[in-house]
DNA sequence: AGGATTTTGTTCTTTATTTCACAAAAAATC
DNA sequence: GATTTTTTGTGAAATAAAGAACAAAATCCT
């Protein structure tokens, strides 16, 4: 298993190398990628090295060869389905942004609390009330959610969505959640971060 | 000056003692601070350490003296402005998010190239194209900015803001910006966590 | 008042992550 | 074909971060 870090920067080599004006195929230096990534060369080797492949020196790594294996590692085999919960302001604003962006990865149900905001379509996605997430988020064999709901409320949505098989979470709400062992967090609470830059923004 | 992880775990700290169902007052240990943060508790007396604030054996940290401490280290001193620039979803939906939450650290302005988007008040922000940036961002003396543009427009706009006097960005746009040393940046690209998160929910 | 107990502040270990540096390999050049 | 050059892969060193452990201090209890 690959630690977060790791495969945070093997997403961004993909990435870089997708986006990187330069004809897709030939041939590309652990240098050239760690510029266009803004990582070391050594750390690219190494990290490439983590997915198994293998360069060869003075010519470098093959672009489509290494695209492929790092697809391989990132990909979900199958496409993939995501739940949101909290169609507020910052849950919309994520399902507009992300929906269509990945071939793989689409969030395919919605939960809120609201009466007013469920069984409707949003922008192409079923929303149900948070009740429903015990039934639909198994059916759909959901295993990645959004939790975008305000704080008071993100623990009992954190809870019902690994009781029902959810493995990974993305979190917005202002909180830290409790989870079990084994269940994957990211949290991107917008009011901390921006507290973390105005500190650093005002020193000097 | 605290490093970047310390003062996260500050302002986690803060909002763990301000949602803590306890009275304000009174006293608390580490180790309960370390339950309502989620770390461990040698952690949090190091933290706590930082901010030059000192508990008392046996009796433990004074809440209001800690709050206040706290308070000190990560509040602006005078009320600090925020620029977004991109008006799309991603900037809509933490413009309605944030308006508001925190009493000294307000989005000021906002910025587009959209002609649709520029010269209205959106949720009660005036919002100007992206070329005002060199006029605005200086005459408001904003120094965080949010980048919430596409990918292939975030390095023109970032440099436009830091040339305006930006010192911290929070960057949700899909690229690892270029910039001068001593500018502080987070990315928070929704596509590249979903992703992260999606590969660890699938290991078992 | 004196001992027991509990918690802080802080040093010392441990663990994780990154960078350095160089041997091995392969293309290019002579 | 031999030599030079350049780049990968990776062990070793350096750096950073977290945890364990304990002395010092202060309350509590008898």
């Amino acid at each position: 298993m690959i630690n977060p870090k790791v495969i945070e920067r093997l997403i961004l080599y993909r990435r870089s190398l997708l986006m990187d004006g330069e004809a897709r195929s030939g041939q590309i230096y652990s240098h050239e990628m760690a510029v266009l990534a803004g990582v070391s060369a050594p750390q690219v080797r190494r990290d490439v090295m983590a997915i198994g492949y293998s360069g060869s020196p003075i010519t470098g790594y093959d672009r489509q060869a290494l695209l492929r294996a790092l697809g391989e590692m990132i990909d979900p085999p199958e496409p993939e389905s995501v739940a949101l919960v909290g169609v507020g302001d910052i849950g919309r604003g994520i399902l507009h942004y992300f929906q269509g962006r990945r071939p793989r990865l689409a969030i395919a149900a919605l939960f809120d609390k609201d009466p007013d905001k469920v069984n409707r379509v949003i922008h192409g996605c079923r929303s149900y009330p948070v009740e429903e997430i015990a039934r639909v988020v198994p059916s759909l064999k959901i295993r990645v959610a959004i939790i975008s709901v305000p704080g008071f409320a993100a623990q009992d949505v954190a809870d019902r969505l690994v009781n029902a098989g959810v493995r990974g979470i993305l979190n917005y709400a202002p909180i830290r959640l409790k989870l079990p062992e084994g269940i994957y967090i990211e949290n991107r609470d917008v009011i901390l971060s921006l507290e973390k830059i105005a500190y650093f923004a005002r020193q000097t």
